[in-house]
DNA sequence: GATGAATGAGCATTCATTCAT
DNA sequence: CATGAATGAATGCTCATTCAT
């Protein structure tokens, strides 16, 4: 890694510290530079504006997000999941974000709240964030009512919303409020505790 | 209502349009001002600076969901809730804040998106806004539980922020997000829809 | 006396109050509106502004000082102050200087040391101010050189200035800082010393 | 020197001259700014209001001053002042302090005038260089009281404050508002006649 | 690339003054 | 005459951004 990707790095790091602690416009550029260790025209030589380098931290967070839930068919170790793969994909789903935003409390912190009501510009992306993860619970949930095992008693728009506000809710009251480092069989424990829930609201089996 | 005690509350409903619709630290002074029709300088007649602002309308807010939430034996005309009154209560609380968000638009969109992430200062009122909501929820579960009617087989914490997100999204979802004005038969329906997941969720019966 | 002329001698009162003590810019017009137990339009019914009503008090004061200093020969009580009286009307200046300073210590603070460098246009009041305490003490000195009983063997501006500076910091030190109500009799050991002072510096004899 | 101290130099040396010509509240940031040929935003890279800015001229003034009336041995020449040595240290404070006023002619008139009566954080300031130099003063006269050469036949309160106000104005007189620039020659003629009149008083010798 | 002094548009806030009632 | 709500020009200060070194 050549040094200036390092200093990149850094600054981006450094960023997201300083807005997950301050906020968007209570932290100031000077403060990111400072706990980086640079000075301050530093910044401007990798990132064009204070609102690029947090876009870039939100984008940067929508692509990592992508990647840690994309299914994997080795995540079954050829166990095939049968009829209830739906129901199995959507566990995957939430074990999966669930585990992402427990690794990434001050990014998931400043998608959750910091980058909301801030402007419209940010409220773009942050809605984007919303709709992907709302969009993941909708197709599971559909392919499992096409499938059978998933009741179709219930309203899907709010169902669904329901679902990603419990979350949500949880991911931020765990990991960003309590910030706590929970072992991994405390997390196992919170995530089938999650789908149980998700489950008797769904109906499903 | 005398002339100033106008202004005040004209200045107020100016306040809550601009944040709800800019942000807080978009929303300048004069905007407020130039929409209320005053001069800069009156606004400040009536309120110390804008921080002060702010915090009268989520404290405002706060104030009115209590009493708008307040159980008031009337609300069941005489209709005895018997044994199920906890999970009467919890109805009736749920209905009655989504009624709330419902009719205050502004105001929730300020309270769950505009005032979070901002700073350390109004983060603490919207968390008081949060553990205000969660403790209705876990109050009038534990009651069921003890009552018997709600099941005991799932953690409470998980559970009652479970039931809180989804009741915070599904408010934002359709009340901010969508500002859709629903007729009072789609608002009852909405709420029917909400209560059932929350009785899925809960096993309740 | 009628009514709006105790408003208005009220009002110039509460303004040397406040101005005495928190100096012309850092008091405001609210403050004097308000010890008086007024409206603010009220004061401009009297005074076409700020700056006009610290021109009164100013010009009250060098008003009232000549008044008090005035050589009245019925002080002498009859007495003839003989070939020394340019040295007596000296004493009775600075005896009747020192009373009224005694007498009317916030106005002494407001022309000594609160309108002192505050803009140009109060500045040339004051040195009118102190231009004619210091003429009083020069026409006194070359009255008394004259008659032969004060010493020519000094600079004539560098002494008056001299005894100026004295007169007006004793009295500063005294009325306004200690603020020390003193007696009479205390009062006059002051004079008396102040003119031992005096008399020694000008070899008077 | 390095650029940026130049700046706050330049700096300092147009506020200075600013708040001399105009007083403390009628000399506004953009004015000094203007005078020193820089932005705006610069003044608050080196000081951290208008208030710090003028605080820092007053304890500058107050620091210069006791550096340049500390007494030097070699003030003296080798000459030893002899039994008289309080005397000539009184001489030599007052000719080092009337030297330095001539030398600094905006400032002098800034501790003297326009930091005077303006609010109680700079009166302090104003009191303790006053008291300062009355302790110069004091502890010089005791001295000389002590040693036999003078008298202690007056009230050292009241002797104490007349030289210090003979001083003071005299100072102002010749140095802030005659602003003349006297010779090494005329100068030391001054401070002879002051030295002599002080003589008198204290009836020295 | 790195630095940090300099910039200046932009903003919140103040307060003497006005004027309709 | 008295009131006090309304005014708005004026000012201090901030902070993201630039650019000469």
């Amino acid at each position: 890694m050549k040094k200036s990707d390092q200093t990149k790095e850094n600054l981006l790091k450094c960023a997201e510290k300083a807005f997950s602690k301050k906020g968007y416009y209570e932290t100031q550029v000077s403060d990111i530079v400072e706990m980086a260790g640079v000075a301050k025209g530093t910044i401007y030589q990798y990132f064009s504006n204070k609102e690029a380098i947090f876009k870039i931290l939100l984008s940067h967070y929508l692509r990592d997000w992508e990647k840690a839930i994309a299914v994997n068919m080795n995540d079954y170790g050829g166990k095939n999941p049968g009829i209830y793969y739906a129901q199995e994909y959507l566990r995957h789903r939430l074990k999966k974000t669930s585990d992402f935003f427990r690794e990434n409390q001050d990014r998931t912190n400043i998608i959750l709240r910091i980058a909301v009501g801030v402007n419209k510009s940010f409220e773009t992306i942050v809605r984007s964030f919303e709709d992907k993860v709302l969009n993941v619970i909708i197709n599971d949930i559909e392919l499992g009512q096409r499938w059978g095992h998933i009741s179709r008693d219930f309203d899907l728009d709010i169902t669904c919303n329901a679902v990603l506000g419990a979350v949500l809710r949880l991911s931020y009251y765990y990991f960003v409020l309590k910030r706590k480092k929970l072992s991994q069989t405390e997390q196992d424990a919170l995530q089938n505790e999650i789908f149980k829930l998700v489950s008797n609201t769904l109906k499903m089996g």
